[in-house]
Order: structure tokens, then C-alpha cells, then sequence
DNA sequence: AGACACATACATGCAGCCTGTACGTACAGG
DNA sequence: CCTGTACGTACAGGCTGCATGTATGTGTCT
């Protein structure tokens, strides 16, 4: 770890825990639902805490928000890379990882739900965010479908993974078939 | 027109008119940003008027959500239904009418972006909602592949659909080309 | 047809919660 | 010593939902 003066250190470790207690919290009852004061009461501050590290509520759901696209997005990422087989293949592998993280709850809920409501929906729209699962869709398009723009299409597939992730969230036994229907989807698109 | 006593002739003229004030606040500011203040003021009458006519914003919002909803998709399933040629054609001229109606602004905001939080995420994933697109395009699916479970396709289908028309909302000048992707896509799934 | 009881359609004031901000304090570091 | 950072606290404004009051249609009984 870098060494951190005593001061700075405390004040990463209370943005932390309010990072935490929120995501905590978020998942369960949403953005909405969820007072600033439950937040520091579960993460054991004060409201003046809160205030002095984030702006408003909304940017603490972005940190939220970020942490978690962040980790599943390199694991997606991850798993596409290391997949044997070719881009189809690639493809597939990186769309299962999805939806498995899709079954834990807080993916569910703040990334697949409430995320692009409260950070804004345009922000979901564009190839802008690293972090933005479309970005990988895209490459693969462009890779398997080079004589075409990628976009429309990468957003097509973006729609139906994500709605894949939604039904996923709600009915975690329904993973293989949605995974199933997926793949078959992603064959008849870019079959050779 | 049904007559009615004078009263409830009454009742349902603020009530119109509250749903109406409802769909313009709710399509330029969203639910959570819109107070119910400046929804009676707009409608002309006081808080005590909406809440008598609605158990609390959620309800309201509820109603002009399912009033464009219902008018959406009855548009969409008659363009369907009188539409040339075969299934293939009759899903295809569907799609493009859900596009145009996603380029108002109404349908965007109060359908594509608020509802599904604002309602609850769950209820537009299953298909009991009889005004749900997800109906027509399990019907669609139903016809054109009709050795497999539609269910699954439908989703993903739907997911891809519902992602196209948040693209056209936020650039209309995209309309074409997301519309053709969707024509190649769905030419690639169901193709003879 | 007229009176009366009742239900409906509102209007208004209030209580409680929540957010954001202004201000005060304690402490580490130069 | 003194400045900036990391908090804690008190307050103002707004918003929702409810409780209460009122006026006006409506059915009914005679």
C-alpha cells in the first residue's frame, strides 16, 4: 500500500465504509428509499462526513455505481480474453460472465435497475464510459462483422444481453436457458 | 359519450386533467423531480383533489404510464396486424412502429426510462400486462420458430427492441439505421 | 315535488421526514 | 503558530401523505 500520511488515511478509509453502507443499502431499498442518515448510521459517521467527501446523494450512488461496473467489467473482460475459440466464442464466454454477475444483488439492482435512471440515461448510451459493456460488444461486432458500423448492431446486442441480465436477477433458474437462447442469438448473427 | 351525473362527469374531468398535467411534468422533469405542487397547479386544482382521486404520485404516475403505454401499443400491434406479407414482414413493420413512437418525447422519458423503476422492474419482465410489447413479440416468436419455447427469444428480442427506441430517443437522426439493424437481425434469426 | 340523509369531490392545515448548507471544532503537518 | 483538512451539529426549506372541514350532487321517503 502507498503510505499515507494519518490524515488522508482516515479520511480514504471513511469514504470506504460510506461506499460500502451505501451499496449495502442501495441494493436493498434503492436509491430513493435510502436516507443519507441510514447510510452514515451504517457506516458509523455523520451526515457532515458524507457532505464533506461526496457532493450530493447522487454522487455517492455514482461511486457506488462505478465500483461495481468496474468489477464486473473486468471479469467480463477477463473471461472473453482468456476464452478458447475464436471472437464467436470469445463472444459467448463474455456475455455467461455477465449474466452470472447478474445474479448477485447488487449488480442487479444498482447497475441493471436503478443505474441508468439516478447517473442519467444518456450516459448508458454512449461508447464514452471504460467501463461501459457496450465498448467490448463493439469490438467483437467490428471484428466479426468488419464491412458494417458496428454501433447499431453492438447496441441491438447490448439490449438483449442486458435484458437477459434482467430476467437472470429475477429468476436465477432461468440462467441457462436465457444463456442458451443467447448463444444461439449470437450464432445465427455471426455464423460462418 | 356515456352520459353521467354531473358529479362524476366532474370527477373525471380533474382526473384527465391530472394525468395530462402528470405526463408533461413527469416527460420534462421525471417522477422524482416533479412535486405533486406543480402538478395541481398545472392541472388547476389543489393537492386534496389528487389525492383523493389517487392513493399517493405513485398511482398517478401509474395512470399516465399505462395511458401511453395502451396507446403505444395498440398502435404497434395495428401497424403489425395490417401490415403486408408474412410473419417476418408483420414483426419488422411492428419494430418500426415502436421506433417512431419512441422519437416522442413522452414515450422516452414516462415509458422507456422512468417506468420501469418508477412501477418496479419486475412487472415489465413478465407478459400478464396485456399492453405489454413483450405479448406481441412472444406471439411473433411463437409463429416463426415454433419447435422452441418462445419465452427466452422473446426477451432478448424485446431487450434489443426496447435498447433500439432508447438510441432514437436520444438521436433521432439514428432512427434509419437502428431500424435497419433490427431488419438484418431479425432477417438473420428468422431467415428461410 | 320537497325534504332529508348520505356520499362524493374537493380545499386546507399540519406533522414528519429528508436534503443540502452554514458554521463550529479538533487535529495533523509545515 | 497557523493553515488546511476532516469531520460534527444545527438549521432552513421543501416535499409527501394524512386528517379534518366544507360544499354540492344524488337517492329516497313521503
Amino acid at each position: 500500500m502507498t503510505a499515507m500520511s494519518l490524515k488522508v488515511e482516515q479520511g480514504e478509509a471513511t469514504r470506504a465504509a460510506l461506499v460500502d453502507a451505501a451499496i449495502a443499502l442501495f441494493t436493498d431499498k434503492g436509491f430513493a428509499e435510502t436516507s443519507t442518515t441510514e447510510i452514515v448510521r451504517r457506516a458509523g459517521v455523520t451526515r457532515g462526513a458524507l457532505y464533506h467527501h461526496f457532493a450530493d446523494k447522487e454522487k455517492l450512488f455514482r461511486a457506488a455505481h462505478e465500483a461495481i461496473e468496474k468489477d464486473i467489467f473486468q471479469r467480463a473482460r477477463t473471461v472473453a480474453e482468456t476464452a478458447e475459440g475464436g471472437a464467436v466464442e470469445r463472444l459467448k464466454a463474455g456475455a455467461d460472465a455477465f449474466l452470472d454477475s447478474c445474479l448477485e444483488p447488487a449488480v442487479r439492482r444498482i447497475l441493471l435497475i436503478e443505474g441508468p435512471l439516478v447517473l442519467g440515461w444518456q450516459r448508458s448510451l454512449d461508447f464514452d464510459n471504460p467501463y461501459c459493456a457496450r465498448r467490448l460488444l463493439r469490438a467483437s461486432v467490428a471484428e466479426l462483422r468488419p464491412d458494417e458500423a458496428p454501433e447499431p448492431l453492438a447496441h441491438l446486442l447490448f439490449g438483449a444481453l442486458w435484458q437477459a441480465g434482467l430476467v437472470v436477477a429475477a429468476a436465477p433458474e432461468r440462467r441457462v436457458e436465457m444463456a442458451d437462447a443467447l448463444h444461439r442469438m449470437i450464432d445465427n448473427l455471426f455464423d460462418g
